[in-house]
RNA sequence: GCGCCAGUGGCGGAAUGGUAGACGCGCUGGUCUUAGGAACCAGUGGGCAACCGUGGGGGUUCGAGUCCCUCCUGGCGCACCA
C-alpha cells in the first residue's frame, strides 16, 4: 500500500469560497477518491491561512474583532465545502491563527534563530504618514497610500529576515529534480534567483587607500571600462556629498518621467583602472539598483546597451573591445577580444577565464557568483498575525524566548481604531518583566508575514494534534506532498518559501525530504462573459436577454454591449455563485463541469450550456442503468475495459477533460449497442471508474442496483481484453491518404498488397506509375512510393 | 526589450511522427410526448467535384498539427539584475 498525500492549496477564509476554490478543491477530490479506490493510503487535509491584513481592514469596517470575523468566515466556509460533499480529512483541519497552530511556528521561529537563519536589520518599508502604519506593496496604488490617499513614504525600520539566500543555490538546482513541476513554474522561480556567474573587481579610489567592489558578468571587457556608475545609495555617495545634495538628486531622479531615460550626476571622485594606467570617473546613475551586486558598475559602452546610451549622453569615450563591426555597437555578443593586451585573441570564456586568475594574482578580484534573490523580510507591523517570540529591553538589546516560554499569545482586547500597530498601543501586553534577568522588557510587536504559515502547513497537516510542531519520523514517511494542486499565481513566494523553510528544517532535524511538493498542478481560472451599458457601467450576465438579435437588460430596456470573456470578479459583475448552482444543478454537475470544457490547467469558460449539459449527462447515466437488463453484446466487455484503462489514465496525467469525453464515448457506445447490464460485474466496473468524479451519482445507482454502500476497488485493467485483432489498415499512395482497408492485426505484408492493388481507388492512383517502394508500418499503416 | 507558452471547424477542445477534428457545445432536419433546464434518430471543416484544409513562408521525412529555421498574432512572466 503506497501513501498518496494530495494537497490543495489551503484558502484564505474570506468568508465564502468560488468557483475558483470549487475547481481547485474537484480537481484534487477526483485525485483524492481514484487512489482511495486504488487502496492507497490518502492524506487529504483542508484548513485555513487564517491571519492576514483583511481581517483588520474587516474589524474597522464592520466593528468586528479580526478573530471573531475570521472564525465566522471559517464556519461559513466549511459549510459550503462540506455542501460539496469532498473526501476530506476534516479530522486534520488547522487553521493558523489558532494558537495551537502559531505557538509551534514560534518554536520553528526559534530554530531558525539559533541555526543562525533568521536575523535582523534596518530595511525600507512603505509608510502612510496619515494613517502612521506600514503599507503591503500591493496596498500601495501609484506611489499612494490606498485608504488615505497620501503620499507614500519609504522608512527604515528594524525588521527580521530569513536568509533565505543561504539556500539560493540548492533552491535553484533543486529545481531540475522537479520533473513533475511545469516547466513554466521553475523557469519564473530560476528567473526569481536569478543567478549570475562572473567577477568582483576592486577599483581604487584615486587619492585614497579605499576602493569600490564592482560586480560583472564581463570581466573580459575591462579594458573597454570608461566610466564607473554607482546608485544613490552607495555608501561613496554619502562621503563625498551632503544630505540635501543627495536628497535633491534623489528627487531629480524621482521627477524623470521615463523611466528608461539614463540619467547621471558626475561625482568629484575618480577611480583607477585596475590594468590601464589612467582614471576614470565615477558617476551617480539613476540606472543602477543598489540591492543588487554591490550597487556599482564599471561601464563599458561598447558592449552593453545601458552603458552606450549613457557614455552617448555624457560623452563619454567608447573602447571597442570585442571584435565587431562599429555599426553594431553597442556589440553584447560573443567574438574576439581586441584591444586589449592580455586578452586579445581569445573568446570570450578563455578571456573570463585569464583575465579572473589575473585578478586573483594580483589580489585585485575574484569569481563571484550573485543572485537577485534577496532574504526574506518577515516583519510586517500589524496585529493579526503570529507574534514574534522576541523581547527588547531598555538599552535596546534584544533576546529571542526560550522554548519553554512559548506560546507569546496574541491579545484578544486591542484597539483596532486610528492610527498605527494595535499590538504598539496595547501597552499592558507590550510590558513584562523579563522572568530571565528580571527587568523591564518589551514585546516585539511586529508579526510574521502569513507566508511563513504557509510555509510549513503541509507538515503541520500530518499531525495537527501533536504537541511539538511535527514529527520527523512522520515527515519522512509521508512527505513529499505527492500532488499539490493550486493557482500560479503563488508560482514564486509561497513555493518558494515553502521549499526553503522544508530545506532549512531539514538541516535543522534532521529530516530526509529535501522538497515539499513533488507534484505541482496550476489550475486555470475560470472566466465569464462580461456586459456592459452604453455608460460602462457592468451589468450582471443574469440580467441580460436577447431581444431580436439585441442585447438588453431586463428591468431597464437598456441596450447591453457584450464584453470579452474574463476572470470572475465582483467589480466586473460576472461571479457565479457556487451556493446557487449546487442547489440548481446539484454536487456532481457542478463537479463534472468544473472538468468538462477545457483541460484543468487551462482557463474554464463558465456557460449555462456547459453545466446544463453537464446535468444532462448525469440524468443520461441514471436513465441508462434505469433501463431493462439487455442481452450483452460481444464487444460490450472489451469497451468496458478500455474504458478503464483511459479513463486511468487520464486521471493520472490530470487529462480530466479526457476523462470526461471516455464517460461520453462509452455511454454512446453502451446506448448505441442497446447493452444494458447493470447487475453485472461490469456495470460496477463502470460505477467505480465513474465515482472519482461523479461520486453521489456512482452511489446512488450502486445503492439502487446492488443495496450497497460500497463501491468496488479500482479494477486491474486486463490488457489483453482490450487488445484488437481486426484493424482499420490507412493506404497511402506517396504518402497521402487514398483509403483504408480492414484486416487482421498482424497481417503478411505480401499477402495484404496483392488485396491492395486490387482496389479501384488505388488502380487509379497507380495507372502508368511504377512502384519504387513500399513502407509498411506494421499494423499502422502503408505508404506505396511511386515516380 | 528579454524569457516562456500557445495559435487546429461557428465555439471549447482531441490527436506515442502514421486515417486531423475524439468528446462536448452550438446549429440543421426529423421523431415523440405528461411542452421539458427534456429525450431520441440523422447530419454537421470547406468545395458541385477533382480536391483543399491545423497562423504565414521555408526545411527535414516515405509521411509533419506534431521535429527544425523564420516571420506574424495572442497570452503570461520578468523588466535597467551589470
Amino acid at each position: 500500500m503506497s501513501k498518496k498525500y494530495i494537497l490543495e492549496m489551503f484558502p484564505y477564509p474570506s468568508g465564502n469560497i468560488h468557483m475558483g476554490h470549487v475547481r481547485n478543491y474537484v480537481i484534487g477530490d477526483i485525485c483524492a477518491r481514484y487512489h482511495k479506490l486504488k487502496g492507497d493510503k490518502v492524506i487529504h487535509p483542508m484548513g485555513w491561512d487564517a491571519f492576514g491584513l483583511p481581517a483588520e481592514n474587516a474589524a474597522i469596517q464592520f466593528k468586528t474583532h479580526p478573530q471573531d470575523w475570521t472564525l465566522q468566515n471559517i464556519k461559513n466556509m466549511k459549510d459550503q465545502l462540506q455542501k460539496l460533499d469532498l473526501d476530506l480529512d476534516w479530522d486534520r483541519e488547522i487553521a493558523t491563527c489558532n494558537e495551537d497552530y502559531y505557538k509551534h511556528q514560534q518554536e520553528l521561529f526559534i530554530d531558525l534563530y539559533n541555526a543562525g537563519l533568521a536575523y535582523k536589520k534596518d530595511a525600507l518599508v512603505n509608510w502612510d504618514p496619515i494613517d502612521q502604519t506600514v503599507l503591503a506593496n500591493e496596498q500601495v496604488i501609484d506611489g499612494k497610500g490606498w485608504r488615505t490617499g497620501a503620499e507614500v513614504e519609504k522608512k527604515n525600520l528594524s525588521q527580521w529576515f530569513f536568509r533565505i539566500t543561504d539556500y539560493a543555490e540548492e533552491l535553484l538546482t533543486g529545481l531540475d529534480n522537479l520533473s513533475l513541476w511545469p516547466e513554466k513554474v521553475k523557469t519564473m522561480q530560476k528567473n526569481w534567483i536569478g543567478k549570475s556567474i562572473g567577477a568582483e573587481i576592486k577599483f581604487e579610489i584615486s587619492g585614497s587607500t579605499d576602493f569600490l567592489n564592482i560586480f560583472t558578468t564581463r570581466p573580459d571587457t575591462i579594458y573597454g571600462a570608461t566610466f564607473i556608475a554607482v546608485s544613490i545609495n552607495h555608501k561613496i555617495v554619502s562621503s563625498s556629498l551632503d544630505k540635501k545634495s543627495i536628497k535633491d538628486i534623489k528627487n531629480t531622479f524621482a521627477s524623470i518621467s521615463n523611466e528608461k531615460e539614463k540619467y547621471g550626476i558626475k561625482l568629484n571622485v575618480n577611480c583607477k583602472h585596475p590594468i590601464l594606467d589612467k582614471e576614470i570617473p565615477v558617476y551617480i546613475a539613476n540606472f543602477v539598483l543598489d540591492t543588487y551586486g554591490e550597487g556599482a558598475i564599471f561601464g563599458c559602452p561598447a558592449h552593453d546597451e545601458r552603458d552606450f546610451e549613457f557614455a552617448n549622453k555624457y560623452s563619454l569615450p567608447i573602447i571597442k573591445v570585442v571584435e565587431c563591426k562599429d555599426t553594431e555597437l553597442p556589440y553584447t555578443g560573443d567574438g574576439k577580444v581586441i584591444n586589449s593586451p592580455l586578452l586579445n585573441g581569445l573568446e570570450k570564456k578563455d578571456a573570463i577565464e585569464k583575465i579572473v586568475s589575473y585578478f586573483k594574482k594580483e589580489g585585485i578580484g575574484n569569481e563571484k557568483i550573485n543572485f537577485k534573490l534577496r532574504d526574506w523580510g518577515v516583519s510586517r507591523q500589524r496585529y493579526w498575525g503570529c507574534p514574534i517570540p522576541v523581547i527588547y529591553y531598555e538599552d535596546g538589546s534584544y533576546r529571542v524566548l526560550d522554548k519553554n516560554e512559548l506560546p507569546v499569545l496574541l491579545p484578544y482586547n486591542v484597539n483596532l481604531e486610528g492610527k498605527g500597530n494595535a499590538l504598539l498601543k496595547k501597552e499592558d501586553w507590550r510590558k513584562i518583566t523579563c522572568p530571565k534577568k528580571n527587568k523591564i522588557a518589551f514585546r516585539e510587536t511586529d508579526t510574521l508575514d502569513t507566508f511563513v504559515d504557509s510555509s510549513w502547513y503541509y507538515m503541520r497537516f500530518l499531525n495537527n494534534k501533536l504537541n511539538i510542531p511535527f514529527d520527523s519520523k512522520q515527515i519522512d514517511n509521508l512527505l513529499p506532498v505527492d500532488k499539490y494542486i493550486g493557482g500560479i499565481e503563488h508560482a514564486i513566494l509561497h513555493l518558494l518559501y515553502s521549499r526553503f523553510f522544508m530545506k532549512a528544517l531539514r538541516d535543522i532535524y534532521g529530516f530526509n525530504v529535501d522538497e515539499p511538493f513533488k507534484q505541482l498542478f496550476t489550475q486555470g481560472m475560470i472566466t465569464h462573459k462580461t456586459f456592459k451599458t452604453s455608460n460602462n457601467e457592468w451589468v450582471m450576465p443574469k440580467e441580460v436577454v436577447s431581444k431580436n438579435g439585441t442585447l438588453i437588460r431586463l428591468k431597464t430596456k437598456e441596450v447591453i454591449k457584450e464584453g470579452p470573456c474574463e476572470k470572475m470578479s465582483k467589480s466586473k459583475k460576472n461571479v457565479i455563485e457556487p451556493d446557487e448552482i449546487l442547489n440548481s444543478y446539484g454536487i456532481d454537475a457542478t463537479r463534472i463541469f468544473m472538468i468538462s470544457d477545457s483541460p484543468p490547467d487551462r482557463e474554464l469558460e463558465w456557460t449555462e450550456e456547459g453545466i446544463q449539459s453537464s446535468k444532462n449527462l448525469i440524468h443520461r447515466i441514471e436513465r441508462y442503468f434505469a433501463k431493462e437488463k439487455s442481452i450483452i453484446q460481444k464487444d460490450v466487455e472489451k469497451n468496458i475495459e478500455k474504458f478503464v484503462n483511459d479513463i486511468e489514465k487520464n486521471i493520472l496525467n490530470f487529462s480530466l477533460n479526457k476523462c470526461v469525453a471516455d464517460i461520453y464515448t462509452l455511454f454512446n457506445y453502451l446506448e448505441k449497442t442497446k447493452s444494458y447490464l447493470h447487475d453485472s460485474n461490469l456495470s460496477k466496473k463502470i460505477l467505480t471508474c465513474i465515482f472519482p468524479i461523479l461520486p453521489k451519482l456512482s452511489l446512488s445507482i450502486n445503492n439502487n442496483l446492488f443495496k450497497s454502500n460500497n463501491i468496488d476497488i479500482w479494477p486491474k485493467v486486463n490488457l489483453d481484453l482490450i487488445k484488437d485483432d481486426k484493424i482499420i489498415l490507412p493506404i497511402q499512395v506517396k504518402g497521402k491518404l487514398v483509403t483504408t482497408i480492414d484486416t487482421n492485426k498482424d497481417y503478411l505484408e505480401e499477402e495484404i498488397l496483392k488485396s491492395i492493388y486490387k482496389l479501384d481507388k488505388i488502380k487509379k492512383k497507380l495507372l502508368d506509375r511504377k512502384i519504387i517502394k513500399i513502407i509498411n508500418v506494421q499494423n499502422k499503416i502503408i505508404n506505396i512510393i511511386t515516380n
